[in-house]
DNA sequence: GAGTGGTCTAGACCACGTC
DNA sequence: ACGTGGTCTAGACCACTCT
C-alpha cells in the first residue's frame, strides 16, 4: 500500500524543476494545484508543499493563496552567500594567518557610523583598526565599530588574545545582518596598510550586525588589490 | 485538549532564538532534544523541526543525527541576497530607464570566458555589450556571453526589443548561479561607457548561470563610480 | 462563498553517528 | 546498538483572495 518508490521532497522539487526546465511549464504559466501534483507523483501534499517552499525561496516559483502557483516571470538573481571569517578564508587558501591591531580607542560614533547603526543619537563605541595577513602579506584591512551600549563587556577584553569578531560571535550572537559591497579608491591610510599605491581600486565589504534591534558592530573590510569575493 | 495558544513554527523559532540571545544557551552549548523542546513549548515535534530548519539555515544552530543540536560556535556571515534586474533597480530609484546595445557578435568563447563556463572546449557564443542608463546617465555596463550551444534560439531574437536577460529568464530558466564581486580599474572602454576618468575604481558583479550543468550565460556588470550594492 | 496555499498535529519509520 | 535528527504521511483547520 505504501507508494512503492520513496518520494523525497527533494525528488519532488527536482521533478517540478524539471517540468520547468523542459518547458512543460514556462515562466508565467500556472502550475497544477499541490494536491494534483501530489496525486500525479504519488506522494502526500505536505511533500509537495516542502518542495514548493524551496522553489519559492530560490525565486523560481511564486505562490498565492487563492491563485495557485506559477512559474516566476522575471526573477532577480537570488542566492545564499556565505562570507567566511578572514582567518578561516586565509587558512583555507593554505596560507599562514597573522594579524596586527593598528588602533583601539573608545569614542562616540561619528555621524557616518551612527547612520549605519540607524541610531538617532551618538552611541558610545569602541573603534578598532586591524590588518589581517596571509603569509605575511596584507590581505584585508578591517575597520570596526562596536557599540558599547549593546556590548559593554568587550571594553574589558584583551583583543590581542581573541579577535573582536570571535568574542562577539561567542558572547553576543547577532540577529540580523546588513551587507553592502562597493569599490573604493585607496586613501593614504589604506595604501599604507595594504602596501599598495594611492588610488588603487579596492574591494570593500561592509557588514552591520544587530541583536534584537540593537546595533552590535559595523565592520568595513577592505581587501588587497585584485581580490575577488566568491561566496560559497 | 488542544494546546491553548496556537504555536506557529515562527514563534518557536523566535523562542529558541531568544534563549540564545539571552545566553540561556551560549555558542557551543547543547540544546535540548527536539522532543523536549516540543514538550516545553507545548507543540508538535514537527513544529520544532521546522523552526530548527531555519535556525540551521541561517547558521545559528548546528544539528547532527545522534549528537543533538548545538548553538554554532564560530559562524560565518550568511545571508540571502537578491540582486535586482538592472531595469527594476533603476526604476525603483525613481529614475527613467533606457539602454543601448554597444556591440553584438557571434564568436567562440575566449579562454577566460571558457574558464568561467567550466568548459573544456571553446563554446560558440553570442557576445554582447550594453549600457543601461538612469535618467540618461550611465548606470551600469553589461558585458554578456551567451552559450549558443545551450541557447541556440537567442541568435534569432531581436535583442533591441527584449533584453537578453529577459529572454533568457523566460525561455531558459537557470538552475544554479555563481556570483563574484570585485573592484576593478576603469579601462578605456569602460571609462567611455560610464563617462568617467581612466582608472576610476568601479564595482563589478559577475554572474554565471547554468541549466542542468550546461552553461547559459556569463555576465559582467560594471557599475558607475560610487555605486554601492546593498542586496535586499 | 469557495478554492487555494499555509500550517499544525500525531504518528511512524528511516539513517546516521555517537556511544 | 541505540538515540537523535530527518523525513514522510494523512488529516484537519485556517487565512487569504479571487470570483
Amino acid at each position: 500500500m505504501t507508494p512503492s518508490p520513496r518520494h523525497s521532497w527533494r525528488s519532488v522539487r527536482d521533478e517540478i524543476h524539471g517540468w520547468i526546465l523542459s518547458a512543460r511549464y514556462k515562466p508565467g504559466d500556472k502550475l497544477p494545484r499541490d494536491e494534483d501534483i501530489a496525486a500525479e507523483l504519488g506522494c502526500a501534499r505536505s511533500t509537495v508543499v516542502r518542495a514548493m517552499q524551496e522553489l519559492t525561496e530560490t525565486g523560481l516559483v511564486e505562490r498565492k493563496r487563492r491563485g495557485g502557483s506559477q512559474v516566476s516571470q522575471s526573477r532577480p538573481t537570488r542566492a545564499m552567500i556565505e562570507i567566511p571569517v578572514h582567518k578561516v578564508e586565509i587558512e583555507s587558501l593554505g596560507k599562514s594567518y597573522s594579524t596586527r591591531l593598528l588602533s583601539r580607542e573608545e569614542t562616540p560614533a561619528p555621524p557616518t557610523v551612527q547612520a549605519r547603526f540607524r541610531a538617532q543619537t551618538a552611541l558610545s563605541c569602541l573603534h578598532m583598526r586591524a590588518i589581517h595577513f596571509a603569509d605575511g602579506a596584507p590581505f584585508v584591512h578591517e575597520d570596526r565599530w562596536v557599540s558599547l551600549e549593546t556590548a559593554p563587556d568587550i571594553a574589558k577584553v584583551d583583543l590581542t588574545e581573541i579577535s573582536a569578531n570571535e568574542w562577539l560571535v561567542t558572547n553576543l550572537p547577532y540577529d540580523e545582518v546588513d551587507v553592502a559591497f562597493s569599490a573604493i579608491s585607496a586613501d593614504t591610510a589604506l595604501a599604507a596598510a595594504l602596501e599598495c599605491e594611492l588610488q588603487t581600486p579596492l574591494f570593500r565589504l561592509e557588514r552591520v550586525t544587530w541583536s534584537q534591534g540593537a546595533p552590535i558592530t559595523a565592520v568595513q573590510s577592505t581587501f588587497h588589490p585584485g581580490y575577488i569575493l566568491r561566496p560559497q
